[in-house]
DNA sequence: GAACACGTAAACAGCG
DNA sequence: ACGCTGTTTACGTGTT
């Protein structure tokens, strides 16, 4: 209070070592302890496998198709879905970190993006480990679909692409431009593109330049696939008329230059582009082969988009079956949110892991003053999985010197809750942050600090004195409570992530970390009401906040006694709030997460634990 | 721009 | 005196 001249002094003084230095520890942190080490020395394996796997991958996409197109089977535009046994091995978005240190991955990436990345690694040391690619696969896989996911999120949003999600990738070809497609491959999938794909396969030695897709797919796509959009939005049929090529303006021909996609062949007329045109781009397998391979990338991402939501519905289901959420919160024929593999559903209120992107500010080039490392606010509103984010990543953070996305607030409850009495002594929390996350183990004087400060703001920690001393319980109501009632799936977010924050000038290993951490946005809450907007139904993307917190609980209360509160009975004293009669409501619940629970929890108690209904009854 | 949430810093008090 | 615990205030930043 005395201190408002001086805070600023302060912060720059010396004495203030904490202040400074734990914002600079965000970067100068790595040079003091490797903590995210063991993860880190995995990448130094993974470029060269990931290439070869990459290219097997590419290898076997052309050679699968290239069958189908032989057995007369494919028809490029039909969208209908092709079961086909193999799938196409479109999730290569694992580019090698390659020469990136550690710490820049950390200054660069934000937690969830590392753990994405260590995981990949993880999962490819175990892949070679047992001489199988199935395992790796497999997750590629999944990574894959969550960042179609995105993708098509991020076209939703920015009113692209309508709302279809068994024809995700139908409306997908027809709301984006040949150019944009090629980029989604090249941002779904971390290739350059299926053309690059097709040269290592192949041999092919075309230009390694394909990134400047400004009117990049092949007028063969255009010849014989059904995208009629060109890369200025003018529809364009599939006529392949010599007439168009004379015309002076051709979708391939801009600036003297051919735009073939690796091409870039300098053209003085149009008549020598066209000359060009046939020698080079002739309609010839290749290039056929070539879009349809595009093509049956896409049709592959459609198939895996349903496949997703259809295991999303499964999931739902199972997990409904014990929540009853299913049908309330998903009516039919809105489409389930997609899930994540690395965030399962945690119903109530959670949702997945989501980077923030101000995390991704502070990693990678804010370093404003002494305003600690990132607001979590984010991953605490929309993606407090913590019990199943923590329980599927508990040794990445264990291990590694990363910041948990989720807030003090959050994390001080995961620690109480998942504690076999549901209270913990302050001490016992502190351990618990230390033993759960090494990024807690250093900075000590600031996290505690804030634990304790955490501990002593919110209502929704409530002290209670022991015989042994004091412990701290969490109030889940005031917890619930706590959040403001009404939350988007924060579009900015999404937009920041996608868009801004040079997100295109990262490898695209790091854009499928991105991608995949931004992708669990897919189970933020909706950016609208599904009443409201019914036809946004791939935004529906679950009721997991706390605008749908009070709904669900409505709904589920009743219905789950093994959710129903704890009973709780602590004849202690509890932190005095003068107001606190008054707004609990004179419901006897403020204590309901208190000390005492007989009902021994399922394994996967902590994810119910996250949805502990709170009998709001409003 | 205001309100809010969050993280951080820091002062302070009580207690062992 | 010291450290721990707990409370409170202040401030910067990001989000709504």
């Amino acid at each position: 209070m005395m201190v408002e001249s001086a805070s600023e002094t302060i912060r720059t003084t010396p004495s203030n070592q904490n202040g400074v230095s734990s914002l600079s520890s965000q970067s100068d942190g790595g040079g003091g302890r490797e903590g995210g080490s063991n993860g880190d020395t995995n990448g130094e394996i993974s470029p060269v496998d990931l290439l070869h796997l990459q290219q097997q991958q590419a290898l076997q996409a052309a050679r699968q198709f290239l069958l189908q197109q032989a057995s007369g089977l494919n028809s490029p535009g039909s969208n209908e879905v092709k079961q086909s046994p193999v799938q196409v091995p479109v999730s290569m978005a694992m580019m090698s970190p390659q020469m990136i240190t550690p710490q820049q991955m950390q200054q660069i990436l934000s937690p969830p993006q590392l753990q994405a990345l260590l995981q990949q690694q993880q999962a490819l040391m175990l892949q070679q480990q047992l001489g199988s690619k199935q395992l790796a696969f497999q997750q590629q896989l999944i990574q894959m679909q969550q960042l179609q996911q995105q993708h098509i999120l991020n076209l939703q949003r920015q009113g692209l692409v309508p709302l279809q999600p068994t024809t995700a990738m139908q409306t997908l070809q027809q709301a984006m431009c040949p150019s944009d497609l090629q980029q989604l491959w090249k941002d779904v999938s971390g290739v350059p593109s299926s053309e690059e794909a097709l040269k290592q396969a192949e041999g092919l030695d075309l230009s390694t330049n394909s990134s400047n897709s400004t009117s990049a797919f092949p007028k063969a796509a255009s010849a014989h696939l059904p995208l009629h959009s060109l890369p200025n939005g003018q529809s364009h049929t599939p006529k392949r008329d010599s007439h168009e090529e004379h015309t002076g303006s051709h979708p391939l021909y801009g600036h003297g230059e051919c735009k073939w996609p690796g091409c870039e062949a300098l053209c003085e007329d149009m008549g020598q582009f066209i000359k060009h045109l046939n020698n080079e781009h002739a309609l010839d397998d290749r290039s056929t082969a070539q879009c349809r391979v595009q093509m049956q990338v896409v049709q592959q991402l459609e198939i895996q988009v349903g496949q997703m939501l259809t295991r999303k519905h499964l999931n739902l289901a199972s997990s409904g079956s014990l929540l009853k959420r299913d049908s309330e919160a998903y009516p039919e024929g809105l489409p389930h949110p997609p899930t994540s593999a690395a965030t399962p559903i945690t119903p109530l209120r959670q949702g997945p892991s989501v980077i923030s992107s101000s995390s991704l500010h502070t990693h990678s080039h804010s370093h404003t003053h002494a305003v600690g490392p990132i607001r979590r606010r984010n991953s605490d509103k929309y993606c407090t999985p913590i019990a199943s984010e923590l329980a599927q990543n508990c040794e990445f953070y264990k291990n590694a010197d990363v910041r948990p996305p989720f807030t003090y607030a959050s994390l001080i409850r995961h620690a109480i809750l998942e504690s076999p009495d549901r209270q913990l002594t302050l001490n016992e929390i502190y351990n618990w942050f230390t033993r759960k996350f090494a990024y807690f183990r250093r900075n000590t004087a600031t996290w505690k600090n804030a634990v304790r400060h955490n501990l002593s703001l919110h209502k929704c920690f409530v002290r209670v004195e022991n015989v042994k001393g004091a412990v701290w319980t969490v109030d889940e109501v005031e917890y619930q409570k706590r959040r403001p009632p009404k939350m988007t799936g924060s579009p900015t977010l999404v937009k920041n992530m996608i868009s801004g924050l040079g997100f295109g000038s990262l490898n695209a290993s790091y854009q499928a970390a991105l991608a995949e951490s931004s992708l669990s946005l897919l189970n933020s809450p909706p950016l609208v009401t599904p009443q409201s907007a019914p036809s946004l139904n791939m935004l529906h993307v679950g009721h997991d906040d706390v605008s749908s917190t009070v709904e669900q609980v409505n709904s589920n209360g009743s219905c789950s006694p093994t959710l129903s509160p704890q009973q709780y009975s602590h004849p202690v004293h509890v932190k005095e709030e003068p107001t606190e009669l008054v707004e609990e409501d004179s419901r006897p619940v403020s204590l309901l997460a208190g000390v005492t629970h007989s009902l021994p929890l399922p394994s996967d108690e902590r994810d119910l634990e996250e949805d502990l209904p709170t009998e709001e009854l409003e």
